[in-house]
DNA sequence: CACCAGGCAAGTA
DNA sequence: TACTTGCATGGT
């Protein structure tokens, strides 16, 4: 099978085990940008419970979290983890929002895809998956989405470099497959799945794995 | 107890 | 440029 081949064929084998994921678990595009910042090397559980208590203060708005205290945004999403850092750069994103975007999420959808990605790496705090990650499922622009499980399932089938970096890994997906926001959104939510269930740091591939028939590394 | 989780920026040489 | 380190809570 030919590389480029084998992107398009882990998609279909992961969604027909694990069918459409309904990415990203959020109520709204204003949710969708507090989780990405909040997710940030961390699990989702926690991240959960920190937008939980920011919704329970009913501050799960723009105007709320623009005008409020960095200090007090830091205590309500303590259970994240790193608080302190990702309100700071949370305030930040903001900042960046009301100034290019009149503090709406959805006007990201209207700029071109670089502008709008440039705007947002701009804001220190946001690196290429946290803008990516809004592009896609906040704007709903098609951009790939490569976090810490694409890079540790693609190396480990050798369908990307060890030594890859981001944007190397994320032209190989987007030169695989068709340009398609609605693909993209399933497919990088099916690694996430997929990591969380098979390829966790440190484990060996079992072989439950949907992908463990693939030519892949054996445990360290 | 050690290690991990859907990163990123700042510091060092 | 290429590493290394700090950030921090909650689960396994």
């Amino acid at each position: 099978m030919a590389k480029g081949e084998a992107f398009s064929a882990i998609f279909d084998l992961l969604l027909a085990r694990f069918g459409p994921q309904h990415w990203w678990p959020a109520d709204s595009p204003f949710e969708v940008l507090v989780g990405a910042v909040l997710t940030q090397n961390t699990s989702w559980q926690n991240v959960k419970r920190a937008i939980d208590v920011l919704r329970d203060h009913g501050c799960l708005s723009f105007v709320a979290l623009d005008s409020m205290a960095v200090e007090n945004l830091a205590a309500l999403i303590r259970p994240c983890g790193y608080h302190s850092v990702k309100a700071k750069r949370l305030k930040n994103l903001l900042a960046m929002l009301r100034h290019e975007y009149a503090g709406e999420v959805t006007a990201i959808a209207r700029d071109t895809l670089p502008t709008a990605r440039n705007k947002l790496l701009a804001v220190s705090g946001v690196g290429p998956e946290t803008a990516d990650s809004i592009l896609l499922y906040a704007a709903g622009h098609p951009t790939f989405v490569v976090d810490a499980y694409t890079h540790r399932v693609f190396s480990r089938h050798f369908l990307v470099s060890e030594e890859s970096g981001y944007e190397e890994i994320q032209d190989a997906f987007m030169a695989a497959l068709p340009t398609e926001a609605a693909l993209f959104n399933e497919y990088h939510a099916l690694i996430v799945e997929l990591g969380k269930q098979f390829c966790k740091k440190r484990r060996p591939l079992c072989a439950a794995c949907p992908l463990s028939h693939l030519p892949h590394n054996v445990g360290e």
